[in-house]
DNA sequence: CATGAATGAGGCTTCATTCAT
DNA sequence: GATGAATGAAGCCTCATTCAT
């Protein structure tokens, strides 16, 4: 019995699942994933192709966990950040903020977790993403509502309206095409910052007020 | 004679593309991009399946243009609505409840336009889509800003948060499930409508203002 | 509409179908199913691999065909023999004289429609074979009880017990090696058909009632 | 200490070696050759994957073993019955029923020693297996034809057919459904008895002599 | 010796695209 | 132009065998 399960081994098999995993995430963010194969995965990892079917049943299963596990990271600094004190409006606007610039640091893999195509086997991961997301920010709202930041609303349509607009305006179309820190870039999500804010009727600050006069 | 037989054969060619554009849009809306090969759609367009090549470069090409007369027609209602006379925020409710209720009626197609996995060469037709949409609604935005109905503001982003939030109010998780006629749904639909309202600042009705006031 | 389904284009198609089915079947006469697998029997039949699968849905479906076909033949040419006149006694040793020669003459392909190791979802096939072999001699037998020639027996247990002697005596571990020409196989065959008769009862002749004698 | 170290290493090693045939064979008997991969069979035995290479040079090695082990004991039976004393007659008449009760108590068993798909190396134990049973028959048939209750015949090819008889009635596609024990099993397996007994030219009962007069 | 994770060759199947008729 | 069968590259997955610990 010369093979326990010391440190070691376990290590190294939490390091080749978990390199595999990552190895998944990173192709994902570069190149999509179209580019994913299970074999370039496994090269990417180190390890051959059979070894990822000893930790992950199936390639359904291995991008629902990348999904997850990637997303889970996104949603727990929302989270953080709804749990924290404060003016629900400022927790709103730093959510936001926080989202926006991991967001457009890795915009592949955003765009990747969002909405690229997949296996609809893997969808369903990418649903419960942006379902817990929106949870989180659901929280803020409703905080508001109940200390009377915000007006009465319909909380679960408000919640999926701001991670809507959110998404949109980082990953979408419009999309700025800067990685978070360019002045165009601040300049988006600060719109952002303040559609969600007067969008869940947050009490703007002065300088919107004036902004709201006729010119 | 000749003339004629030109005529006809060039009726039938317009005849035989419009038919392979439409069966792949049928069948995309029945089941789809995944069900929709170039096999699939020749059969369901009664044609022979080198017959779609004769038209289409490759099935990107197809999908692209499936994309984009779906869309477009999708935009122009948009469009229609943002060059209507009266006042920016009914123009903007107008134009959300429009996209709302022609998105619930078609779910599974609303769904592929917006969201659904497909060949990165494909998701391009995806993005025009996305931003033509978002400049339908620019321009209720900007009309609004400039008749002072709405506050000065960042009218791209605006409107790409808008866009956003309908999308994800209405095709995501937290979507209604009913087809767009149901009680559920029209009460999400007027709570986008509520939000975007809000969002872009328009002088909501007195209803909603009194919501504002602390309880 | 120049590519009409004339009858060049007809025969080309059951060609290739017929072509696959007999290079399988070839491949298996020759080195059995393991070596019988899609891209070889492709290569062997002179179309791509990817043709196979315009023909037969499965590797699994192809191979019940060609066990189908075969089989089919075989059982027959002892139809064949059984409905025919004459006593039944006659028609029995017939039968095992036929099925032997044409056995023993492709033995490697006899020993895969009979016993050699498959896919259980292509071995129902290999089992209606010898419910096939079975009733045709099971015929052959009632027509012997009939008519008085062989005595009351139980006819389902004994066709099976014919043929399994007949299968055993030529396919199995003691069978001859000849080719069904060479006189040592010629003297099994005959055993095996005396075996036969004399199991179902029938009466004997002349010569052999004599080898009934104590020596 | 050195000694008994050394034999109760070469217990455990002997204790090894036998819980992998045995585990072998059991997944056989319970699921056929399929699903008895070489991991399946460790984990059945308590042992690591590998170590089924510390004691069997091969998968097919490891088979060839369960298969000669399973069926020598089925062949020690039939060989003490055809060595016991009294008529030949009785005695091929029990060795058949001893056959078919054990046959159809472990069918999937029976069916996979007698003719599931494998390997063509396992194969040749298989054939072994038949082989060896063949001649127990066959030296009750030599008994019989040296005392003249048999008339002479082709001793190879009838103790091949009796076993071919046996294992088609029982084991093939027309065999009783039941486990051996049930009534329509018990008369199938006494229509192969007295088939054989007909076949090897055994007198029969009164009975049976009766059934052979013409009606 | 035992362990059991790692290996990687090999097989089946799909489907966009081509091309002889 | 139209046809639709043929093509074959590519991808997922299995599992007997090996080898570092």
């Amino acid at each position: 019995m010369v093979y326990r399960k010391t440190e070691r081994v376990a290590a190294k098999l939490a390091d080749n699942r978990s390199r595999i995993v990552h190895a998944a995430r990173r192709l994902v963010a570069e190149s999509g994933f179209r580019e994913a194969q299970i074999a370039a995965i496994a090269a990417a990892a180190g390890v051959a192709t059979g070894s990822v079917y000893r930790y992950f049943p199936s390639k359904a299963e291995l991008f629902a966990e990348v999904l997850a596990i990637t997303s889970q990271r996104e949603v727990e600094v929302i989270e953080a950040i709804a749990a924290a004190g404060g003016k629900a409006a400022a927790r709103l606007a730093d959510a936001v903020r926080a989202f926006a610039s991991r967001a457009l640091r890795a915009r592949q893999l955003a765009y990747a977790l969002i909405a690229e195509p997949v296996d609809p086997e893997i969808d369903r991961a990418r649903l419960q993403y942006r379902h817990a997301l929106g949870e989180a920010f659901g929280r803020i709202l409703a905080d508001g509502v109940r200390t009377g930041e915000f007006p009465a609303q319909d909380l679960e349509a408000g919640a999926a309206c701001v991670v809507g607009a959110m998404l949109e305006g980082l990953v979408g179309p419009l999309a700025p095409r800067g990685d978070g820190r360019d002045e165009a870039t601040r300049r988006v999500t600060e719109a952002i910052v303040a559609f969600c804010l007067r969008a869940v009727g947050a009490q703007t600050p002065a300088g919107d007020r004036i902004a709201r006069r006729r010119p």
